[in-house]
RNA sequence: GUGCCUGUAGCUCAGUUGGAUAGAGCAACUGCCUUCUAAGCAGUAGGUCCUGGGUUCGAAUCCCCGCAGGCACGCCA
């Protein structure tokens, strides 16, 4: 895949200031310019042309004059032969506007023609092995608000990743190890126990999980093994409830997040770690790059010697290690053992404390932190009525994913989370998203779609179908309406491209949004089926190119593309 | 207290990495269905870009003093 559309008209425009420069040097009425960076934008205002460029600006200090005389300058040097503009102006403070012949947008069409459900991918990723990282729920009880975007977002931004060429791997973190697990293993022997001795003689843990999830396990477990458990020793009986339960939470995670149409890859256990001796081998290479110290009967790193304002427990006095050490490890893991060129985590807000001190770490057992990028998400305000939900009406603890989707359609919520970016505080309006109104984007954008399908659908039965790129009357194409949604098609493969670097899937609802409006306007100004039949087929072209992208990036985010509504 | 993030229309948010008269959606108001889906479109109105300085041709954007809100600072994960 060579350079988009966009970047060719970019790359042509650049070139032609560029020999305009030269030519104007040369004729000495400019004087020569150190490492000059032409600059390329799309400005806001219609009316401002369809590209500008601020060289004369830049240029206008070294060349001691008025950045609107240098713009006259190089206009009247700029040869526009053999390219696509059709006129340039000297405006504003000294901007050049440059009015692009229209038929710069007609290859477009055949571009989509041929690429149909890939159109939007590109080889910007170069085939790069990349993780992301997410979700990663504590396997001790169901998923939350904040495990529900983390999720759309980081199950979207693979699959954008993927679009830009690269090689992508999903994966969950089992935490199925250390402290959580010894509370869970915990709340599991007293529910168990209750069940034979009764409540008053087990005393329930003070931090011990007190769901009816555990509870639930625990009734389950006696169902099967009855008092089997009772009278044998307290870490034998921990083992087979945790094993019990571990395994059920596990596969509920797995079924709802699939239900959530999320499927990772790898769901790798902390608890792998151990058995393969890595954590061990971990704290020994801290140990060997002289970074630890002994105090209090505890393993420490000297985090402080790289930027951190305290140093990190790596092993406890009672001689088991931290999750910080585990988590060490398991970047080891990804980064070394496991060969990827970057390792994206996606984390909730209240972990943001984490991550200097995991890249402080990275260096300090000899990785380029380089490598691991974090995405902090802000936690979720769910608001119905116009007020703030705190609690889960029915469990009476925080709301659940399933919750969440009892209540709101799958494509809702996916389409949602992706809606800010991540690092923004999102207000989720449950109310607004079941609303089947043009308040609400996702029906906004379905409906566009739909719309397409239904005049496809129409013309179809009466003997017209989609022509072929290479048939058409594309000169027919002029409305500003048609012209708008042209350069929207184009924009795609750009958009992705930036959307990957930034890691922002945001950018794609948007753009599915505005891409929709643009179809909308389109539809009430132009008519698609009318007399003439060259016109009726190039524009029912170009509502199947629309139907296209707006089903390639739908597809991106995992949500339905209806053909009727 | 220390550090990080956020502050843009009544509300929810964009703002092309320093560019032109700061933009959308909702809410408000005015119009548009005998013709391809009105779950739609066109238009009007709405601003101290938190305050105050600085950097320069040019600042919502970069730098400093404040103000307000959020989060993090455990031998928790």
């Amino acid at each position: 895949m060579s350079e988009t559309i966009i970047e060719k008209v970019k790359l042509q425009l650049t070139d032609a200031l560029l020999k305009a420069l030269k030519t104007a040097q040369e004729k000495g009425e400019l004087t020569e310019a150190a490492d000059v960076s032409v600059n390329i934008e799309q400005p806001r205002d219609k009316n401002h042309g369809d590209y500008s460029s601020n060289l004369a600006m830049v240029l206008a200090r070294g060349q001691k004059k008025a950045p609107r005389m240098v713009a006259d300058t190089l206009i009247r040097c700029l040869d526009t032969s053999g390219t696509c503009i059709s006129r340039c102006e000297v405006a504003g403070a000294g901007f050049i506007n440059f009015y692009l012949d229209k038929s710069w947008l007609y290859p477009v069409i055949a571009a989509i023609q041929a690429q149909g459900g890939a159109y939007g991918k590109s080889d910007m990723g170069k085939g790069k092995k990349y993780m992301v990282e997410f979700v990663s729920a504590n396997p001790t009880g169901p998923m939350h608000m904040g495990n529900a975007r983390g999720g759309a977002l980081g199950d979207c931004l693979a699959e954008l990743l993927r679009w830009a060429g690269y090689d992508v791997t999903r994966e969950f973190y089992v935490n199925d190890a250390g402290n959580q697990i010894e509370k869970f293993a915990n709340s599991l022997e007293a529910r168990y126990l209750q069940i034979y001795l009764g409540e008053d003689a087990v005393a329930f843990p003070e931090d011990g999980y007190q769901g009816a999830d555990i509870t639930q396990h625990a009734g389950d477990f006696a169902q099967i093994y009855k008092d089997k458990y009772v009278g044998t020793d307290t870490a034998e009986r921990k083992e087979a409830l945790v094993r019990y339960a571990l395994e059920k939470n596990v596969a509920a995670l797995k079924k709802d997040l699939g239900t959530y149409r999320i499927n990772f890859d790898v769901w790798f256990r902390e608890s792998s770690l151990y058995e393969s001796g890595e954590v061990a081998q971990t704290i020994e290479i801290f140990k060997n790059n002289g970074h630890t110290y002994e105090k209090d009967g505890a393993l420490w790193f000297r985090a402080t010697d790289f930027g951190e304002e305290k140093d990190e427990v790596l092993i406890r006095a009672n001689g088991i290690p931290t999750y910080f050490a585990a988590d060490v490890a398991y970047h080891r893991n990804k980064i070394l053992a496991r060969g990827f060129d970057k390792v994206i985590d996606i984390w909730g807000a209240d972990h943001y404390g984490h991550v200097a001190r995991m890249k402080g770490a990275l260096k300090a057992v000899g990785i380029d932190p380089e490598k691991l990028d974090v995405i902090i998400v802000q936690l979720v305000r769910l608001i119905s009525a116009g007020e703030v939900v705190r609690m889960s009406k029915r469990t009476g603890k925080a709301v659940t994913l399933n919750d969440l989707l009892d209540e709101v359609s799958i494509d809702a919520a996916r389409f949602f989370f992706n809606l800010r970016q991540s690092d923004s505080h999102l207000d989720f309006d449950l109310d607004l998203a079941v609303e089947q109104s043009s308040e609400n984007p996702v029906y906004y954008v379905q409906y566009a779609h739909a719309r397409i399908c239904s005049i496809l659908a129409l013309l179809e039965s009466e003997g017209v179908s989609v022509p072929d790129a290479a048939h058409l009357r594309l000169d027919l194409l002029g409305e500003p309406q048609e012209l708008e949604l042209l350069a929207k098609l184009a924009e795609l493969p750009d958009e992705v491209k930036a959307a990957a670097l930034s890691y922002e899937p945001c950018r794609l609802t948007r753009y599915c949004i505005d891409l929709a409006a643009l179809f909308h306007s389109f539809y009430t100004a132009c008519r698609v089926r009318c007399e003439d039949k060259d016109l009726t087929a190039v524009r029912l072209k170009l509502c199947d190119c629309v139907r296209m992208v707006l089903a390639n990036v739908l597809a991106m985010l995992s949500i339905t593309a209806p053909e009727r509504m």
